[in-house]
DNA sequence: CGCCCCGTTGAGGGAGCTCAAAACGAGTGG
DNA sequence: CCACTCGTTTTGAGCTCCCTCAACGGGGCG
């Protein structure tokens, strides 16, 4: 079943975004793009959905969410502007994904972009590539959440959102203390303490709840690498 | 550099070996093959080695590590037979592969593979598809860690190692429980406590260290989804 | 202005870690 | 076949880090 959402069919916009994806190397697959715009909590979809589409995220962000059967919930990851997401195994998404702000993304057929692939070599490989970052991705946050302390954790979180949204040392983290918790594996109050530990050791500042500064970079990557 | 291993230079063993692989799809494959020994705790490869070579598991059982500066340890997988590893997004390893127990692998080229892969497109596939399948297990590995209590992470464990090696209820663990403890972010002597503790609740049965049987299989699959 | 959600801070408790010792099992040599 | 060794596993006792529960504070929006 398909989430319903404010959706544009029309070419794929003129915006200022990198990198990583295939749409911007491969101008064929603009052409399949169809522009899908989230408000702030909606689902682009859920886990069990059949998985028809790929996604990029042009602005906004997303998370990945997975709950146990009791309601604990695990987000998988939070995908920024130029961050692809859809890839799966299987027939259906293996987890939900929701917009942790008012969010636009491109929607991709599938199975339009995997028979295309088939005969652009470039974009099979790129798929494939995209496909072994997030694994990369992945086996950081499985170290992380299997060995660090919630120090290093925050630590880990605030450098690699610094590396991929920030301005300079400026930060924005458009998501709650709730969900970087279940992100890292901790809870809302461990984050908030963790946070105000940081900014007490004068390693970041904390412009606003959302909005932070790094301080000692160095400090930051010792904490995150555990030594 | 290459990790020093017995080394046979021959055409690919008619080994009565599974399924999910590359080499099974495609003859042309297995010419590219070299079969490896490794002796008990063995390295592969290195974190940090050029990833020169993908590898697939004939016999035998492999793991992959990280460590922290401090020397904290994190397993991310093991490799059974038939288990292919050695994908990467960077043109080194991102950790390190080592025996479990003696062990057998193929090993094959990268760059061959790679460009093989271009050519046929059923190979470039297959590859795309096991990239898929290890993001899907380390998704799942990711909300063990962050979410699950110690019997629940044991309670998957346990599963997860029926399905992918065990005889009917079986299962032969060939990893230490110190391996086992680095694989779900707990230390030995808690997950030899989960295990003496599914055993008094009947769910296993625990024939000597490294061979269990599953009792209760309904039990077991509730713990591990927590509900 | 007042409500509500989110974040912060405090106090207490518990799951899992640390440290220590004993039990076990596989391999080795007499 | 037994004695000995050495690494692994089990079990116990105390501690710690993070969780839970609770109260308070602040900013955005109706």
């Amino acid at each position: 079943m398909q989430t319903i959402a404010a959706v544009r069919t029309s070419p794929f916009p003129s915006s200022g975004v990198d990198s990583r994806l295939p749409g911007d190397d491969l101008g064929t697959l603009d052409r399949l793009g169809t522009v899908v715009t989230l408000r702030r909590e909606q689902p682009l979809f859920r886990e069990g959905d059949r998985a028809d589409f790929y996604f990029k995220v042009i602005s906004g962000a997303l998370r990945t969410c997975k709950l146990l059967a009791d309601g604990r919930r695990h987000v998988g990851e939070f995908f920024l502007p130029g961050d692809f997401i859809g890839l799966t195994a299987t027939s259906d998404y293996i987890f939900a994904a929701e917009a942790v702000s008012e969010t636009v993304v491109v929607r991709y057929s599938r199975r339009s972009v995997d028979a295309l692939a088939l005969q652009e070599p470039r974009l099979g490989r790129r798929l494939f590539a995209i496909a072994c970052e997030s694994l990369s991705v992945a086996q950081h946050q499985m170290v992380l959440l299997g060995r660090k302390t919630a120090e290093e954790r925050i630590a880990s979180f605030v450098l690699d959102m610094a590396e991929r949204g920030g301005d300079g040392d400026g930060i924005t983290l458009p998501m709650t203390r709730t969900d970087i918790g279940d992100h890292l594996g901790l809870t809302m109050e461990t984050v908030s303490r963790a946070f105000a530990q940081l900014k007490r050791e004068g390693v970041i500042e904390l412009k606003s709840t959302h909005n932070i500064v790094i301080r000692d970079r160095d400090a930051l990557a010792d904490l995150a690498d555990a030594g």
